[in-house]
DNA sequence: CCCAAATCCTGACGAATGTCAGCCCGCGTA
DNA sequence: TACGCGGGCTGACATTCGTCAGGATTTGGG
């Protein structure tokens, strides 16, 4: 039974996405579709409580139903399975991206679009954030610099929306380091929840989008003096 | 040869460090202090390239020069090991905490005092910090509450600090929230730095600090308006 | 009800892992 | 020079890992 055939098909270096290794054995692409869902949830799970090298794919097997062999009928390697998480998870989550909600809403305040962001990107992107930061070890090289690119990219994006409300160049490294910070503050939530699950959500979103609007109002005050 | 004695002898749930293993086979205790030294110090740098999981024995012994059997003479497992960097790197660093360096120089300002300590443990505790935010999934379930004991001290006592410089009680939740952010900036500067590395330190240290700094003063004035 | 195609699973492979028993050597002392 | 002992090291153990060949089983069409 000729199985799959491995990794990097696809060497695009700005391919948006990582590359997921096609498979042929099974031909029903429902259940295919069907069966990925399975191991790739029970891999999440797995993956954000013990970590990936020390999750098996026994562990994954056993979690998802899915028998040990037949599994390889559906991933390549439990690389592959990182990979189709971290596509799933971190580059097409459903959430827009900072710069993008703030060109979406231009009426509303930096404040509040912060807000509204931080609040989507904590409910529907903590468990990729948490994968993304805990996995990078793990990641291929290949995988770790198409990671690198998407976040540059972003990164660059935001500085953009960022240097007009503030009032310096784009490429500025103070407006770079300001949108590093605002793209970090993204994984407060996340990374930090044991310690504030006690906490009432929308106090710690309060708190979070005015300290980031203060950093940012910051930021243009010391501009305008130097500029 | 009998050999060591496996791990926690010391159940104290309130201790300060992790409990390290005594092993007995080796007398001389500065030849025990500098094999320790070269393992940890081998082990430190291949956790933090390729993750505590997949890092082997035989990779920490290759690195480091020692014996893949004498090992056992000086640490009890690979979890030892860990255990023993938290303790050094976390635990026992050179540097002062941040409420600490604040009680020292009441005469400071807070931004400067911040710019001092994050300067500190950027350049002292990096390593320190990254292997903490990687390895948690990866050491045992005492050793963890170990740490959330430590971090839950460390967040109390600069939520008092800052109580006083914001006008808020000192368990007001939005305190406790800015406590955690500030915690939590503390790794900005290791954990994104293949991002930033072509920023120059002074440069991200000032745009951090002054940041930090105005969300504690944006927290004050809501704070006022509230009171 | 039968047969072929599609899917599942038993069982195993080679490689790698953490760990260590037990032998080795060299040095200081008698 | 003989001996004892602290420390190093070869070689191997039991186990677990990722992976999959190939037979067993289910499924659907006639």
């Amino acid at each position: 039974m000729a199985r799959g055939q491995g990794d990097g098909e696809t060497p695009d270096p700005a391919a948006a996405t990582l590359s997921e290794a096609e498979l042929t054995v099974v031909q029903n692409e429902s259940l295919i579709h069907r069966r990925r869902e399975q191991i790739c949830q029970a891999a999440l799970e797995l993956f954000l409580e013990k970590g990936f090298a020390s999750t098996t794919i026994r562990d994954i097997c056993a979690k998802s139903g899915v028998n040990q062999a037949s599994i390889y009928d559906y991933i390549a390697n439990k690389n592959d399975i990182l990979r189709r998480l971290l596509n799933q998870l971190w580059f097409n989550p459903d959430v827009p991206t900072l710069p993008e909600m703030l060109r979406a809403a231009p009426e509303a305040g930096f404040e509040e679009v912060l807000r509204r962001y931080l609040r989507e990107a904590w409910e529907k992107k903590r468990k990729g954030t948490l994968l993304v930061y805990r996995s990078v070890p793990h990641m291929l090289e290949e995988d770790r610099r198409a990671m690198r690119v998407r976040d540059k990219a972003l990164l660059a994006d935001l500085s953009g929306e960022l240097a007009e409300r503030v009032g310096l160049p784009e490429r500025d490294p103070r407006t770079e380091v300001m949108a590093n910070m605002i793209i970090f503050m993204t994984a407060f939530g996340p990374m930090r929840d044991w310690l504030t699950r006690d906490v009432e959500d929308e106090v710690m979103l309060d708190v979070v989008a005015a300290g980031v609007a203060a950093m940012v109002a910051r930021l243009a005050e010391s501009a305008g003096e130097d500029g």
